[in-house]
DNA sequence: ATGAAAGCGCTAACAC
DNA sequence: GTGTTAGCGCTTTCAT
């Protein structure tokens, strides 16, 4: 099979046959598609704007992209598309970064380090700048590396302590444990229980940290006793890790001795995990026990009782975050340091009940 | 600042970077790190892979893809990410594609025709060679566009009339309605209401023709009055499209004359919304009236009545897709008009209830 | 088993 | 305002 020149099955066109078909230099055309305010005159750029229709060009961005070192796309990368949390964060980003003409590319750890680094070194090896991420990672090397290979990145999560060389976007961790662990005191609570998943995360722990920051402003007693632990974990194929988390602790909680009236859980899917094994026990909330949550997640104000809970504005931090992520790209300078964190606020749905 | 030999700051470096210290040449250092089973000694191997690490060399891929015009990285496009159905649809994807060694980069039109065109423009331009949606637009311009510039199309939802150039990957729609439908009769229910987003996607209104089938062969009167369409589509910033329409609709159906003793919704989502707007009217569900919903998402298991449902194994179809897809990237041959049709199955749990 | 060199599609000096 | 040309980092003939 032979190439003739009108060939049917066109090959795929580019800036010289734009050129050529125009009657122009490869350089003009580059001027006029993508070369900012450079002058062109108009009646090439008419000529221009004809060929490309003619010869169907679409122009190849690994070409530009190669030229030019500069990728305009954001990675993002979290630990599960399961937790809403995650895909509010997203939708925030995301909107955010569509007013600023940069487009997001998502990833899924799976909760899975190795495969963590795995997509950080794919971001990295396609010359993507940005790295937005909820890391599961306990070694900050693979960030590090993206850095000083000339990428940003800005941390919604992270294991290890903070570099200066992040963006680090948080909600305020230590403040909602204790917004949460406050209300249920001011409830009249005593015997508070808390479920969580593995204090790996540096997240994790602030919380507990706010908590017991409220048991102690009020003298309550408290211990580690309190607080019940997931031994594992892990991203399911098809299930939802942490509402399992939620299922499997609470019932461990009732056949302890020590009898509790509320239970505070990390986030809303481990609380809405409770909720739902307590009624099939046919224990009612809040009626014989309380639950608050963290996060508010739409399903929250879906199951009933209505949760209680502390609202992460997660999808002002994506937006946020995001301006600055783009900042930092835009800049040549390095504006590392950066912190932003939100504060959470308390939303009182159905399942806190007054105990005296 | 002047540059000097022993830069501090070390710009990234290149396979020429590694052939100088290595001592060999660019084409030996491409063969060894990526040229397949070409020969090159062991001892140039080990040589290589030193310099490797002691200039710090991470591989430029846009280089390479430039050069080869192949892309091994699979866009999906969907909706949104709120609903769940298809963040199990991603998941088995992402599974099938990490032992294929493919990556896949995910992104969310919500439910934006003209940010979906735009998504895929980007694809094109990046030379991804494979595109697996959920189209949510009227025209299937932007997709024959992309398979003409040599791409590869799967589609799980469609406008359109199906193109046998495309791979089409679905649940089988009518039968899914057709079982719940059969399912509600069989419990003894005539009187049965519709509620569904707009049918402008083919797969809506397969479902409503399998509904229609159902009645039928039963003999039943059912009438497009006893279909309730929502009358917009779009995505929230921040909340659940489909939840909210069960809410209005539910809402709209209850103040009709004609009386139902169950209604139908065209996905879990819808359902839970109906069920929730239910409960806050003290109207109860399953005794009051029945629902039943399409796509068991663990959601419906997790509210209160666990809801009945027709599951979508949408993770096999996810595993599934992706197989055919990486085939047809790889095979130059076009593997076109594939249809994979995966079969629905009936869960029963407790929002439907025995009539007599 | 290795190297030299052409070129993928694009941009950006530098000329005119 | 426009054209010429030298690469960006990589692969891949074609020699040797």
């Amino acid at each position: 099979m032979e190439e003739n020149e009108s060939n049917v099955k066109r090959e795929k066109s580019t800036i010289v046959d734009v050129a050529r078909v125009a009657g122009t230099s490869v350089a003009t055309v580059s001027r006029a598609l993508s070369g900012g305010n450079y002058p062109v005159s108009m009646a090439t750029r008419k000529k221009i704007q004809l060929a490309v229709e003619t010869v169907g060009y679409t122009p190849n961005l690994l070409g530009k992209m190669l030229k030019t070192k500069f990728n305009p796309t954001i990675g993002i990368v979290i630990p599960s598309y399961q937790n809403p949390f995650y895909i509010q964060l997203i939708h925030g980003i995301s909107q955010k970064a569509a007013t600023l003409g940069y487009t997001i590319s998502t990833f899924s750890s799976q909760r899975n380090a190795l495969m963590e680094r795995n997509l950080i070194k794919q971001l990295l090896q396609k010359r993507i700048m940005g790295l937005m991420i909820a890391s599961v990672d306990d070694s900050a090397t693979s960030l590090t590396q993206f850095i000083s290979n000339g990428g940003r990145v800005c941390v919604f999560e992270s294991n290890f302590k903070d570099q200066n060389t992040f963006i680090v976007a948080k909600t305020d961790m230590i403040e909602s444990g204790r917004v949460a662990m406050k209300h249920l005191i001011s409830m009249g609570h005593e015997n508070i229980a808390i479920i969580t998943t593995p204090l790996s995360k540096q997240s994790r722990s602030s919380t507990i940290k706010g908590c017991r920051l409220a048991m102690d402003e009020y003298h309550h007693e408290f211990t580690d006793e309190d607080i019940i632990i997931a031994p594992y974990e892990y991203e399911f194929e098809d299930g939802l890790y942490e509402f399992e988390v939620g299922q499997d602790l609470v019932r461990i909680l009732l056949d302890r001795k020590k009898k509790y009236t509320a239970i505070l859980a990390v986030n809303d899917l481990i609380a809405c995990g409770i909720i739902n094994e307590l009624k099939k026990m046919n224990i009612r909330v809040p009626e014989d026990i309380s639950v608050i949550g963290l996060d508010d997640i739409p399903l929250s104000s879906m199951i009933t009782p209505a949760l209680t809970t502390v609202h992460m504005p997660s999808y002002n931090l994506g937006q946020k975050a995001c301006q600055l992520m783009v900042d930092a790209m835009v800049n040549q300078e390095e504006t590392y340091g950066v912190a932003l964190s939100i504060r959470p606020e308390l939303v009182i749905r159905d399942s806190v009940m007054r105990l005296k």
